[in-house]
DNA sequence: AAGTGGTCTAGACCACCAG
DNA sequence: TGGTGGTCTAGACCACTTC
């Protein structure tokens, strides 16, 4: 690799990674509080304000959430749909309808080439391979093919997948203790193959927003190749940011 | 408004409200070097440290950018792809082109009513419209269309923008000093129509990506809506996220 | 060597929440 | 009333850039 090594590491950023190894090994399940700043500083052996940098930064991550007299807390992980979610087109303001899971398939495959590259293994690598049906208000919206390896998801199956609710994050969290945070989405627009069609409930040849995207685990593993095919006559996928 | 206002406001967040008006007033231009930490603190009356939390923010904000043993600078605006840019299909790792614009058209239109209702205006209220196609090493691949109030934005022709090197935002912070920031992504497939199938180089009925955005100033006062139109079969649309 | 940003400390006080 | 996060200070020292 030819990233630069930094000759020294600051404190606050050794206690982020103390405290992400604790929230990632499940010692802190979501939304249980953490020990106070004063009390985490004398553990680690540092002082409040430095406990409180690295805490800032986990929250800004993602990680932690803070309740101004309350405590700090473990965060939920990232939902399948992350920061977007769909609206009618044109509707900015619009509160967003949540999409649910229904798992058509399991199956295994061999990665393709690009596939393989993206998730950086070797050519035709073993994949699981998800299908997923996204619903709004019983009607069918997106389409999820989830491709994961073989090696590192062993024992993966139907039922185990059923068990955590159709949520794949949820799942590999349970299962594996990872946290799977979505990056480098891909848009394009595509057209409807026939199989597609028909579990969407369109007509073949309809336009699509195709969504691609990486999962990557707290330590930049990618893990997670994931296309997803939604329905836009009726829906826009939104993207929201802060900053 | 239902915004709960607090009761007091935090001195770095004064001190950030400073610093935004100094920069978005043209005092300080893009990659000038601000006064030190120390100076600023001095001038604010107040600690070093306290500056510090209001450029760390700023810096995340992406107003201001450091250098360690150099200084804090004013970071440019953000382009008009924002963090966004045009990849082959399927390759993450890949080096981006730089898409650069042609002016094509600027007129006047009357805003629709989901416009004028994004812009938070009234029901037809007068729009310049501005036509922007971009090229990447000469071929076509994405089209805009760019509403802007009137009202807001007078005396603006195509001589002003192309004296600006055919960039809205260039425009707009040299010519009003407004610093347009994108924000509400909306992806959708549509099909191509006949006019854009031609200034596009496609066939109609081509499906395209359509990226719906609103662009916004300091304030959070929406100052523009525009559709872009990107041909996807060659290119994808890549969004990266750091948090 | 001087000047800048970057880290860390110890202590103080404020705002908010729960009992 | 006590515990928690949130702000602020004064001072120290380190890392990096420039001269």
């Amino acid at each position: 690799m030819s990233s630069k090594k930094p000759h020294y590491l600051p404190l606050y950023e050794q206690i982020k990674s103390k405290l992400i190894a604790r929230i990632a090994s499940g010692e802190w399940p979501t939304d249980a509080v953490l020990p106070s700043e004063w009390d985490l500083a004398d553990e680690f052996g540092v002082s409040q304000g430095t406990v409180r940098k690295a805490v800032s930064e986990l929250t800004a991550l993602g990680w932690l959430y803070r309740q101004q007299g309350r405590g700090t807390f473990v965060a939920p992980g990232e939902s399948e749909w992350g920061r977007a979610h769909l609206v009618s087109p044109g509707q900015f303001a619009e509160l967003p309808d949540v999409p649910r899971p229904e798992l058509l398939a399991v199956s295994r495959m061999t990665a393709p080439d690009d596939v393989a590259q993206a998730l950086g293994g070797r050519r035709g690598m073993p994949l699981h391979h998800l299908r997923l049906l996204w619903r709004v208000r019983g009607e069918a919206v997106a389409l999820d093919d989830v491709l994961l390896p073989v090696e590192r998801f062993a024992e993966l199956d139907a039922r185990r997948v059923r068990l955590a609710g159709g949520g794949v994050y949820v799942l590999l969290e349970r299962q594996y203790a990872v946290r799977v945070r979505a990056t480098g989405w891909q848009f394009r627009a595509v057209r409807c193959g026939r199989e597609e069609a028909v579990l969407l409930g369109v007509e073949p040849d309809e336009e699509l927003l195709s969504v691609v995207r990486l999962g990557v685990t707290v330590d930049g593993e990618v893990v997670e190749w994931r296309q997803r095919l939604v329905r836009s006559r009726h829906w826009a996928w939104q993207f929201d940011l802060k900053r």
